[in-house]
DNA sequence: TACTGTGAATGTGTTCACAGCC
DNA sequence: GGCTGTGAACACATTCACAGTA
């Protein structure tokens, strides 16, 4: 009844969700907020209060219709619409990820790829070109790019993001070894690998012994 | 005074601060709560409580000494002692990572990379020889490797992920594309690309507008 | 009995607001 | 005046605890 906003932290767990139902037994058709909350290590009440905020069902006794859950927890990701991604810069890494099959095994569509070096542009990655950054206006208009992933050099990455964001990329994932700022007056949030992993190490050292 | 623990929130916003810092003036020496808050769209008490965890001294109609922030912070992070990293899997994406600049700019060591098909093993990339796993335990006992990136095949990777738990590496990066288990008994918490991306598109896509 | 749904209590992080020093 | 340091107020997330339903 006149539920409020689903709060960042429940969205943050909706992923672990996912990847969690997945792994029960093709067999089974209702799973309980206690046996999520177990495979998780989480409380069970949170599971149902998740649950709740996206007015996901379950019935008393029994628990929740696993397919039910994964669809709406899939809709409330935004997983029914299919995301559309480019790489820009073919690099080593940028190919390596062009080839990377994580992407197309978690439902995201390699729309194209793109380097400024005249010596790459016209090579074949899988099905793809290798095109010249000035297409991105067409592609990510025609392609409906939401997700830009950049693996330039340094030097030429904050153009790059500036570019993408300009033509309504929303989301960046950020390869090149150098900070990127979110041009201003925009809202992007930046994700960089590096920084993620250095976050966890600091968790873990930190649980055997100090502070 | 008797200052308590450094929440989580506080942890997870420091390697924003290092690369605010980084970001300032060569000739710059002091900074403001309200310059960085600035900088990173969040609020100036914030920052000053976050910096009042760390125990970093700033000076009233000051601010704060660069040089001492960015060692304090880098101190709690544990960049003052270098990560040591490992590499498992040497197909077209851990051949790319190890080429890969960025961690060896962020402070990152390459200390091994491994494949178990002979084929791959003995070949050099870089200044590094591909090994086989078996090798791993010893490597990271003798050169303290606390990072594992796993670039295996999917059925692979779970071995490896528990091997290198096993063998005491404290933080796994993921990019196999297949959902991996901390082992029993563990803490390890995992951080994967594709994950992370997909909740920032959220985010994102959420602020246009749908509720 | 097994489980959900959810108000209330608790715990944690953020922001305010202002006293105190440069 | 500019800026830090920090208690107090507030907002938000987590957990408890239990009524309610299959």
């Amino acid at each position: 009844m006149a539920r409020p906003a689903i709060p960042h932290t429940t969205v943050s767990r909706l992923p672990l969700y996912l990847r969690c139902l997945d792994q029960l037994p093709v067999d089974q058709e209702t799973v309980s907020s206690g046996e999520i909350a177990a495979a998780l290590s989480i409380n069970a009440a949170k599971v149902r209060k998740d649950f709740w905020y996206l007015e996901c069902e379950g019935r008393r006794g029994v628990g929740y219709d696993i397919q039910s859950l994964v669809s709406q927890i899939g809709a409330a990701l935004g997983l029914d619409v299919p995301l559309t991604i480019v790489i820009v810069g073919m690099g080593n890494l940028g190919m390596a990820l062009a080839h990377y099959q994580g992407f197309a095994s978690r439902g995201l569509i390699l729309a194209g790829v793109y380097d400024t070096d005249p010596g790459k542009i016209g090579e074949t990655v899988g099905d793809l070109v290798i095109r010249h950054p000035d297409n991105l206006a067409e592609d990510v208009r025609s392609r409906e790019v939401s997700i830009g992933v950049v693996a330039t050099p340094a030097p030429a990455a904050q153009g790059v993001v500036d570019l993408l964001v300009k033509l309504g990329v929303t989301s960046i994932l950020n390869f090149a070894p150098v900070v990127l700022h979110a041009p201003a007056g925009t809202t992007l949030r930046r994700v960089d690998v590096a920084t993620e992993l250095l976050i966890l190490g600091y968790h873990q050292s930190n649980q055997d012994g100090r502070g």
